[in-house]
DNA sequence: GTCTATACTGTGATAGAC
DNA sequence: GTCTATCACAGTATAGAC
């Protein structure tokens, strides 16, 4: 494996553990026993390093998002259970850059240049859940006002953004199975009233195999 | 006003303006128009200064979230106007300390007195948020399970935490004014669907309050 | 490509005069 | 209480040898 991309791997590595702000240069290279200078040598500073790591982020989270707005065939369309699986992939991948959104504000203001490409996330965030939420109604007899269906949007996208930093904020040590497990279920929790009963059963079956795993794993 | 206040005071604008990691004891006192030496005579470093400031956001909070979990006199229980307005009221104070929620992570890591603190603000907010829940749902016929009950109480919890964070990820120039409102509108919208038709009257007519309060901002 | 050594910068913090 | 130095340190970044 190339230097260039060891450094990639273990600044993320890093960032994610230690936080962005805390972790330095020196550090990532003492990480990969190679020489501050080395590390110099193959990018032109952190932020470098930083917009490299957003970049690889950004693509891989927009071509996911990107999958149900335009609508790939379906064979139960409208059916919980695809949706589950789907955020579940969704909230994998924002967890392997965590370190992205624990600290936005600094980063945001330290490399200013993310900022567009955090708003587009966003967007394509809201674009992805308007579709699974459209997706879900079409089966149930749900009517929604546009501010209300808005209003939904825009707090699932929140919660899509920072359900890891708040998980973070209750269980230090993270347990990442149990974090995205969770963070599906509080999501379709902000649907479950807007759904019909065949979804309904499947939601809380979802409900009941998350309580024996949250049993298990206090054992 | 003693420079003791004015070093918290100004330092607590700051913190809010610039973000706790930017703003520099050089900065404070300069701002002040007095010397760093003059800063480190009242307070022994930034950690202090964080420290009481975090003290007065805790004491304030608090109080105000307790209150109606301590089941105060209500004449119209149940009624979503009150709620409306006490959720407007939290969100203020949150607003006055905005920074602490800004850099959750960096700022734990750095002052790891202050995340008892952050866990017990987020306890008080879970029982507040219950306790208004369990008043509106009396007039209504809605029953959740257990399971569900918590999530939606967690789900506000986490909205109520990173709302202002996320308001300002939106909108970079930020008015108090709309983001306290549209966090409101928000947070309501998560218990819209289990109200009663008496308490939907007076949401959709905030809907609509808050619908006209943007078009004239827009323009 | 990789190393060692070194310079530069910003920030936190202290000493001692007034 | 307030000021003017001044120190100490960590983190970023570069120069030049190998």
């Amino acid at each position: 494996m190339k230097t260039r991309d060891r450094i990639l791997d273990t600044s993320l590595r890093l960032f994610n553990e230690e936080g962005e702000a805390h972790a330095t240069t020196l550090d990532i290279a003492g990480e990969l026993d190679i020489s501050p200078g080395n590390l110099y040598y193959h990018f032109k500073g952190k932020d470098q390093i930083i917009a490299e790591l957003f970049e690889q982020f950004q693509l891989a989270l927009t071509q996911t998002l990107n999958a149900p707005v335009e609508q790939p065939l379906h064979e139960h369309k409208g059916h919980l259970e695809d949706n589950w699986y789907y955020l579940y992939v969704v909230l994998e991948e924002l967890y392997q850059y965590r370190f992205l959104y624990h600290n936005l504000d600094d980063l945001m203001r330290r490399y200013p240049t993310l900022v567009r490409g955090f708003r587009r996330i966003l967007a394509a965030k809201r674009a992805a859940l308007k579709a699974i939420i459209s997706s879900l109604f079409e089966h149930s007899q749900t009517t929604l006002s546009k501010v209300q269906m808005d209003a939904l949007v825009e707090n699932m996208t929140l919660q899509l953004t920072y359900w890891l930093s708040y998980d973070r904020l209750l269980h230090d040590q993270s347990d990442a199975q149990r974090c995205i497990h969770q963070g599906v279920l509080q999501l379709m929790t902000m649907i479950a009233p807007y759904l019909g009963e065949e979804q309904m059963d499947f939601y809380r079956e979802c409900e009941f195999i998350f309580d024996g795993m949250m049993d298990a794993s206090e054992q």
